[in-house]
DNA sequence: AATGAATGAGCCTTCATTCAT
DNA sequence: CATGAATGAAGGCTCATTCAT
């Protein structure tokens, strides 16, 4: 009986799975905007009332799947550096790995630059924006940790962490819209760049006030 | 003949104009996905099909507001600064321009951001999308001018004035989805910071290499 | 064996009546036309498909649903006067019944004027059409008792009840749509003046041939 | 130039009558609720998005059915009766008229109940409303009037006025549904009944306080 | 140059009902 | 008996664009 109820959880999940696959890849050919239920339903081998036994609305599959890009984000960040290592090293490997699984997987990268497309939040209950703000906030965490154990105050650290999370939002938006290579540059080595550049002024103690 | 001519020319220029204000109008109070052609000729006092007149579709209305955008752009950072400054002077002014502009003026902000919508470039030719860009080039150009005045090589300069412009997009987007906010920080602060700390690197002669 | 499938009958038919139940709820909550076999399944505890154990089909519901709510009609008729009454006091009880039980359950009104909505009988099969046709004769024919009791043939009495009905259903309409608010009258009032009135007339011999 | 625009402008109207024509028709073969407006735009002769050059939804349509209706109601009620009448014939005359629109019109009567739909007046803006209440009133006025010329106050004016529509409402209603052919009655005869009775009582000079 | 009616494709969503499990 | 996934049809409505006038 318990099997029964497990075998069906799972099948449903499973197919829950592959809508979310099918948007996904909807997504990914259309842009968010251009993706539609009919699309996704096509791609995922159903009629479009079938979608609406998974998610509520179209809203809810971009959230569904916003927030398992953030769920691996997180895991990506988590999975990175070490407390053994020294504070500027934990601090390089933890921006690097935020950094690094968008500059890898630039659909998450779309995923999260839509959720303050046409630069408005939207379409999210203020409820699940305020989830996924949060698992943002800790994937950024670590660095802000790390900042403070270099020596820095609250307010500094987060200033720097503000900082550098700008710095790195802005090269990927360059590098993803192509805009980046027409600087002959390389995102990921300018990001390098900004951490040690950044590590150094904070061990020589230059900071402004 | 050729006077009757020219009236004419003038008389359709400036009709065309009314259509982009218009344009510029619905965009700030619907955003750029929620404006239609028909709103656009409601307001411009025309019927949809007069639109077609003057603009080839919808796209070339979104591009022509982008190319004036850049022009205004442009004519920001000619007006900011002047010859008789110090190269680093005029590095923090021409800079400042840049990102002044778009950090008061967040319509155009959205504007520029749309080109890039979905992260994807889209709607406009290829020779439209090269001239605009040539057109952001110009107004990012005399940053790195001043940069080689400070004795910076080509390269140096180019990598330096491409990490500025990172930085300052990402603040930019950071602001203006209300997510810096978020971070307590002001995007105005953190940007002049950035200036402050570029200069003294350089003048210190800390480069990395 | 005989106890057991009593037992499941009877399990059945109170399943059957929580279907019902939560029906009525629906109606009352959404409208006739705004209730669907989901929400009357989620308001039951079922799942969609389960109501079809029970119902044949959406209008099955409604046509249990106004066969039930006609049972009460009668219900009340039946309560009302007594043999012992005077045939006008006999028929201002019968006739009083009927009026004040819609008058008093406007959701009973609606499922009997959904029954011909759009002015067209619908949903139903004509026998279940004929039974309810039935009942609501059963409901009505006190009062041409009682009127054939206060002297009046076959034909008359007929032909004072038909009136005596629609005057209630017309007063009934213009309360329940709230027209008769607009004419600053009470419903209630207007049908025991009706009464009144028509029992002088009939009391005094004025009867128009 | 302006036979042109004229020109046009009857164009338009006669299209969009050609649409209520359409309307009409359809609200007659699948009821109002049952009508769409793809079936609509199909018997107009139109794709669906064509309907909303001439209506601004389906309420709209509905809206502009009703309106006309109501009318055409008034235009009968005026032209019943004339001043020189005695007042029972002045309220026999202005009374047979209403209620014989509804009878020999039963679409015209659909689109009345329909306003009172599901017993609930809904769809139509608030504004809407009123101005088609305002109609009704309009074609009811003179029955009040010729009661008051027979001698009734101000307010007993207005009750017998509303009882004399509940009672006609009534019947029409009873007629319509084909519940009257049940109780071997004529629709028409009994309204022409209570008027008679209405006046013996009024002139006899028993009236209810 | 301008109109405005019309198209055709598309949008998200809802629904009663069915059926394998 | 009950589930719940799935269907297929339909719903009102919007939109960029075209084109005869």
């Amino acid at each position: 009986m318990q099997a029964r109820l497990q075998r069906q959880q799972a099948q449903s999940d499973a197919r829950r799975a592959g809508v979310l696959d099918a948007a996904r890849a909807v997504f990914e050919q259309l842009g968010i905007e251009g993706a539609s239920i009919r699309e996704i339903a096509r791609q995922a081998g159903y009629t479009p009332g079938a979608i609406y036994s998974y998610f509520e609305s179209k809203e809810a599959i971009y959230g569904a799947l916003l927030a398992e890009s953030l769920e691996r984000l997180n895991a990506s960040v988590d999975a990175a550096g070490h407390t053994a290592l020294a504070p500027a090293e934990q601090l390089d490997a933890k921006a690097s790995a935020w950094f690094g699984f968008y500059a890898a997987n630039p659909r998450d990268l779309d995923l999260g630059f839509y959720l303050v497309q046409g630069m408005r939040p939207r379409g999210l209950t203020a409820e699940l924006n305020d989830q996924l703000n949060d698992r943002l906030h800790d994937a950024l965490q670590p660095c802000e940790v790390a900042l403070q154990a270099m020596g820095l105050g609250a307010q500094e650290a987060l200033r720097e962490n503000t900082a550098l999370f700008a710095h790195g939002v802005g090269l990927l938006l360059l590098q993803h819209t192509g805009r980046i290579r027409m600087f002959g540059q390389d995102a990921s080595l300018l990001f390098e760049n900004y951490l040690i550049t950044l590590v150094e002024r904070l061990q020589s103690g230059h900071r402004p006030d």
